[in-house]
DNA sequence: TTACCCATGTAACCCGTTACATGATTTT
DNA sequence: AAAATCATGTAACGGGTTACATGGGTAA
């Protein structure tokens, strides 16, 4: 679990309370990680067992006590540690990709259909990237933190524009293929294959 | 869960056992999707209850029997209709990132060697796309699929390689840029930093 | 004789999401 | 008056991995 780390990693910056540690999380990492609240309150629970980070509660009435978490000498080092452990590279685990793979068997105007859905949704996300988060980055590195600061969290940025971006061209190229697999193969040849794809094979 | 319908896919090629599955998953959509065995019975176990496939049981002695799963008319309308639905575009998780993220407190010696492992592993998993996958899509051709499915099984391989590419990419890149701020920066400045992040920030 | 292939499964555990529960304060 | 913010959590469920259990046949 990397959420553990994660947290320990903003924590390293200051101390703070699930509920805004949640907030940092949705402002900052968004892009490549996220984790929901009902998540976050026992990884903290289980941080402090561990002896990772400290709580500190301020009492509050007509809501619940605020927690505020700290990291703890150990809770740096376990977080060091785990930073240059050796990271085994993320595989790609996209459900998109099965439909493809079955393409052959549906029609070729849906299948165009889907990959224009995923274009276009990436696209949004680049122009997300491109727009509100590359103003979040310049913004914070003249509040709290130092320029070095800001160039890693780009280039977090930069890796989630990158994936967005070769995934567009992936969708453009796709399409141009398969708009010209109909002009050779003839419209709807699937349906033919749909009952019996391997008899229609030789 | 996308396993039941990436299950259902295959079995539309034929009828095959739980083993074979996993088998047949493995050489063929490995480089973006996998499972394990503990997880295929189970769950070949429930698409029988749905009503999606029928068993047929093969008894073998000195082994277990053998049980044989074939897709139902209602198996293949389910699987059209998942195929057709449409899919929400696949988000990054790459604990790698945390990594880089939290990068500036630690030595950017560390950070490049963590950054050249990414690299060459996911130059590896590319290396593989281009020799060993490439050569299965061309001769599984000539066997018992058509040009089609070729085509789109080398749509989701040139997937699978567009990302390796663009990560490759992405290392590089920031390996040149952590280079170039160690000469700007001088080398061990972040050890100042590792204690109290934020107060050498002003 | 060591190891891999065949062939099935269960149990425990890990990580994550969604739904449920509470309820005052502040903004629209 | 409705909705969002603050602030904590628990419970149920979904999906996936690892470990455990069995055990004959075959290839190196």
């Amino acid at each position: 679990m990397s959420l553990r780390h994660a947290l320990l990693g903003l924590l390293t910056y200051e101390p703070m309370t699930g509920y805004e540690l949640k907030q940092f999380f949705d402002s900052s990492v968004q892009h490549f990680w996220n984790a929901e609240l009902s998540q976050i309150y026992p990884t903290l629970k289980a941080l402090e067992e561990q002896g990772w980070v400290d709580k500190d509660v301020q009492v509050q009435d007509g809501r619940p006590n605020r927690k505020i978490y700290e990291i703890t000498p150990s809770g740096r080092d376990e977080f060091l540690r785990w930073v240059r452990e050796p990271q085994p590279p993320a595989e790609m685990r996209d459900p998109f990709m099965i439909k493809v793979f079955f393409g052959a068997d549906v029609p070729v105007e849906d299948m165009l259909v889907l990959m224009r859905r995923q274009m276009d949704e990436h696209g949004k996300g680049l122009a997300f990237c491109e727009t509100v988060l590359r103003e979040k980055v310049k913004a914070v590195t003249h509040h709290m933190f130092t320029p070095r600061h800001a160039l890693f969290w780009s280039l977090t940025l930069e890796m989630a524009m990158a994936y967005r971006r070769a995934y567009i061209e992936w969708c453009e190229m796709s399409m141009r293929l398969l708009e010209e697999s109909v002009l050779e193969e003839g419209p709807s040849e699937h349906i033919h294959r749909l009952d019996h794809p391997k008899r229609d094979a030789g």
